[in-house]
RNA sequence: GGGCGGUUAGCUCAGUUGGCUAGAGCACAUGCCUUACAAGCAUGGGGUCACAAGUUCGAGCCUUGUACCGCCCA
């Protein structure tokens, strides 16, 4: 019968080890050509979608791609079984800075330069460079098994969304939220640029403070400042002094000489100052300072930049310092000081010092004009909406961060000095501005427009010059949510899709994106983004550090792929990541996933050698056939759907993992295929047609809950099962998700087996004790008192003896060895072994002492709570029930025990 | 300086409103190529849940404090 099985058994040309490579591209592609993820507002239903972050198209992808992206594809996957219209949009954002970096480097390596190539010609050189290299990583989102919307990727720099662009900022600029002004802003001396505050990284240091004399002018006196950055000192205009500070109040109407340039200081006193930091007297420099320059303003001070764009020093820093590099020309001064003797001491100091989140230079503060976004407006309607609810983070603590940073918002530096971007839609009319002069106005001369003017509304001038800046990459990103459905136009897909239901993304862009995609929405869409916001945590080594391809670190997810799979991978990545903690990676945690591949393959396998006369995998008919064993396993089936389900509600992706996991492996294969055979081999063609059609169904509801997770290996299986049932193969992406039936949900049926397997797990340990090579068969008997119990396990007999191998099993109600045997109790009964010739009797007499020790420890621990008395009157009914219940149970394996250690001949 | 995480078996981590005899994977030990699977099977050893105090009948879980590690913001 076995060999006729086999003959014709489909899966006789499977290789007994999972092999990814054979499936995955073949099976993106089936996805891909039969556009199975594509959604339609006109397929109805309600919706679900999610946008993804974009990823900018300079990257390849990295595990934290790997990790956020595989969480999109199971809630994707996993809503749209659950039959909502889910879409998922993909696509990619322009960096700006980071894409012109690379395509500069290889300018760079051609001998040429972008000035050389003008700005027409480089923006061209990078349209070229993102046609060639721009979506690499986008097809590697394809290779994890991605099931975005593929028809409708989408770039930041598509005519679409650089439409919403400039409509956002002539909307905002008319609504007096976008200004242009003279601040101090973060200074990228390598990029050569402006940075937001978000994108200046702020790292402690180990610097020092310096403590420098200032001379009073006509008086040998002098007093110290302390600074961080000597070099900033060519540009002081005043020091000051808190207003509190007793010690220097005779300073105040003095004037101060400034070393080295001796330029004159006033001295001021303004709150800003700490009198505990350094002497207490500050040096003002409202150039280089954001706190100097708030000072500088409130005191009316005229501020002297010492810098060049590239962080050399100028003009004003002094013929000696002139084009000095700002690191070089610290040094240089120390040592000038030093040699003045005006260098008090030098103090060993931690700071935090703000570095270009792209390149890593240290960042500086530098006064500079620039396109501003007023924030203040913004924020205050996103905590509305945030107080009212109408948005969650997941986990909940991000809510606070969230609000912390929403009420402490500071205004949003929009202009970078690139080119790769979106070019500031501002026209400058020279003639206006030339006429309004120094007393002109915000508006004077500005003329904003998404495409150019023909002349000046004002004085019909047609000489206007585009301002030559252009809008920072995040200024499109935070329409992303409505921008990528064709906003500002009304389209269906914008009323249908949006607001979407989740996002998934790091808690490093919670700034830079999150909150500010909630404050467009509010402001553009009048609602917010999304209701979900899903925070995972950051992936790191196995050391804990971030990692970086600089520090060498990182594992890539695409050579995991080539050696794992990608199922592997996702399945990897969600077990081991707990909701929102960072993730410690090493490359042998893809084991977990690659064995797990490998076990669902072969159980696979071993079903569809066993499919025959399987037409579905419906239980439909067998429903009032079942065994104990069926009902056990189908039991166990349907809490895994229910708790699967719950813990993708909550967000909880790796406990719907390890749900998963524990009933596949452990019931599903350990116990009920195993048990099975029984019947599959046996003799009975209605048993075997039934047990088919539960094994069936168990399996197929498995690949179901693990396909979010694993879409491979679950739509491979799929398919192979249904062509081996002789149904049309489509897809099981389209399958309705699970649905638990809770009144297949018996816990006294699943209560009653568990207590077989505890009976087969004692015989074995038996025979493990005693040597017992796994070949031979052995002779039991189970002493089991309770007739329900014992006639329960008759009717398991051959199950039972199969899985001990035992030659011949006793199933009585009293039995008394009439020699020395080895034995083992649980909770049901107590299991002999008996064996020809002699047991080593001292070594099973320790056995059962120190499990005896055990139980009795048990015992005691339980006694302590129930002689106390408050426990007893306090601790309610069900619990003190419980202990007492345990305590029996305990009580009756240790007299079993005692008892089987006097037989001994203790 | 402010805020937030973490500290549970040798390693990596679960542990969802306090009721466990504290779990898993890897690693370890022993024995098995048992016709789905050695990427496997069976059995087993291993933990004063960072420390201290408190609340409670009862604390890995709640409160307070301490130590160390990490992140974010000034």
């Amino acid at each position: 019968m076995a060999i006729g099985r086999f003959l014709h058994d489909p899966m006789t040309e499977l290789s007994k080890q999972y092999n990814p490579k054979d499936v995955e591209d073949r099976l993106m592609n089936f996805w891909l050509d039969g556009k199975c993820s594509h959604a339609e507002v006109s397929d109805g239903g309600k919706p679900y979608s999610i946008v993804i972050p974009p990823p900018n198209i300079t990257g390849v992808l990295h595990m934290g791609h790997a990790l956020n992206n595989t969480i999109q594809d199971v809630l994707t996957r996993w809503k749209r079984m659950e039959g909502m219209n889910t879409l998922w949009m993909p696509g990619t954002d322009h960096a700006g800075i980071a894409t012109q970096n690379v395509v500069e480097k290889k300018l760079a390596h051609a001998k040429t330069s972008r000035r050389d190539l003008g700005r027409e010609k480089f923006v061209e050189k990078v349209w070229e460079w993102r046609k060639e290299y721009g979506s690499t990583i986008i097809s590697q989102l394809k290779r994890l098994g991605c099931s975005c919307d593929w028809e409708r990727e989408r770039f930041t720099m598509d005519e679409g969304l650089s439409n919403a662009v400039g409509e956002v900022f002539i909307r905002l600029y008319d609504k007096g939220l976008i200004y242009r002004g003279n601040y101090i802003i973060n200074w990228c001396p390598r990029c050569q640029t402006a940075l937001s505050d978000e994108e200046a990284e702020h790292r402690e240091l180990d610097g020092a403070l310096y403590h420098i004399k200032y001379h009073i002018d006509g008086s040998k006196e002098t007093i110290t400042v302390a600074t961080t950055r000597p070099e900033t000192m060519l540009g002081d205009v005043a020091v000051a002094v808190s207003p509190k500070d007793e010690r220097y109040k005779h300073l105040v109407g003095k004037t101060i000489i400034l070393p080295i340039l001796n330029r004159k200081l006033k001295v001021i006193v303004d709150d800003l100052v700490d009198p505990a930091f350094g002497t207490g007297i500050v040096k003002v420099t409202p150039a280089h300072d954001p706190n100097d320059f708030d000072m500088g303003t409130r005191h009316k001070l005229e501020p002297i930049n010492v810098m060049n764009d590239d962080g050399t020093m100028n003009e004003n820093a002094g013929e000696e310092y002139e084009g000095m590099d700002r690191f070089e020309a610290r040094e240089a001064i120390v040592l000038d000081l030093k040699e003045r003797k005006l260098l008090a001491k030098i103090d060993p100091h931690k700071h935090a010092v703000g570095h270009c989140y792209r390149c890593h230079t240290v960042v500086e503060p530098r006064l500079s004009l620039q396109w501003f976004v007023k924030m203040k407006p913004l924020a205050e309607e996103s905590l509305k909406a945030f107080h009212q609810k109408k948005f969650q983070f997941y986990p909940a603590r991000w809510n606070k961060v969230f609000q912390d940073w929403m009420e402490n918002i500071r205004d949003w530096c929009i202009s970078r000095q690139i080119w790769w971007g979106h070019r500031i839609p501002v026209y400058y009319c020279d003639a206006c501005l030339e006429k309004a002069g120094a007393k002109a106005g915000k508006t004077d001369g500005i003329i904003v427009s998404k495409t150019k003017p023909e002349k000046c509304p004002a004085c019909g001038s047609t000489a206007l010059r585009q301002d030559e800046d252009v809008l920072d990459t995040w200024f499109s990103s935070w329409l992303w949510p409505f921008s990528t459905f064709g906003w500002p136009a009304k389209t269906p897909e914008l009323s249908f899709y949006y607001p979407t239901s989740a996002l998934v993304t790091a808690q490093e862009i919670i700034f830079f994106w999150v909150a500010r995609m909630i404050m467009a929405g509010i402001e553009f869409m009048g609602d917010v983004p999304f209701r979900d916001i899903y925070i995972h945590g950051t992936v790191r080594d196995d050391t804990g550090t971030k990692m970086s391809k600089s520090l060498g670190n990182v594992i890539d997810p695409l050579e995991i792929i080539e050696k794992f799979g990608a199922d592997a991978l996702r399945f990897s990545i969600i077990m081991i990541t707990s909701q929102g903690q960072d993730v410690f990676l090493s490359e042998d945690k893809f084991e977990i996933g690659r064995n797990f591949a490998n076990k669902i393959w072969n159980a696979s396998r071993f079903l569809l050698m066993n499919l025959e006369g399987v037409k579905d995998a419906d239980l439909g008919a067998y429903r009032n056939r079942l065994s104990i064993e069926d009902r056990y396993i189908l039991g166990r089936l349907n809490a895994a759907v229910r708790d699967t389900t719950r813990a993708l509600q909550e967000y909880r992706f790796n406990e719907a993992c390890r749900v998963i996991y524990d009933f596949f492996w452990h019931y599903y294969c350990d116990r009920y295929i195993e048990s099975a055979k029984l019947d599959l081999y046996g003799e009975d063609p209605a048993v075997k047609e039934k047990t088919r059609a539960v094994l069936m169904h168990v399996l197929t509801s498995v690949l179901k809950l693990l396909h979010p997770f694993m879409p491979y290996i679950t739509e491979e299986i799929w398919q192979k099962l249904r062509e081996g049932m002789g149904a049309a193969g489509l897809t099981i992406m389209r399958e309705p998700w699970p649905r638990a039936d809770e009144t297949l949900i018996d816990e006294k049926v699943v209560a009653q087996v568990e207590r077989k397997y505890e009976l087969i797990r004692v015989g074995r340990n038996l025979r493990t004790e005693c040597n017992i090579p796994p070949g031979v068969e052995c002779d039991f008997v189970f002493k089991i008192s309770d007739p329900a119990q014992a006639a329960f396990i008759e009717s398991e007999r051959v199950s039972v003896v199969r899985q001990l191998k035992a030659k011949r099993l006793d199933i009585l109600a009293e039995f008394t060895p009439d020699r020395p045997m080895m034995s083992g109790v649980s909770d049901s009964g107590t299991v002999y072994l008996s064996l020809e010739g002699n047991i080593d009797i001292e070594a099973e007499k320790e056995r059962l002492r120190k499990s005896m020790q055990k139980i009795g420890e048990g015992i005691e621990g339980i006694n302590k709570k129930l002689t106390n008395r408050a426990f007893v009157e306090r601790a309610p009914k069900e619990i003190i029930a419980r202990e007492e219940e345990r305590k029996k149970e305990l009580e009756e394996k240790l007299a079993k025990i005692e008892k089987n250690l006097s037989l001994l001949g203790a």
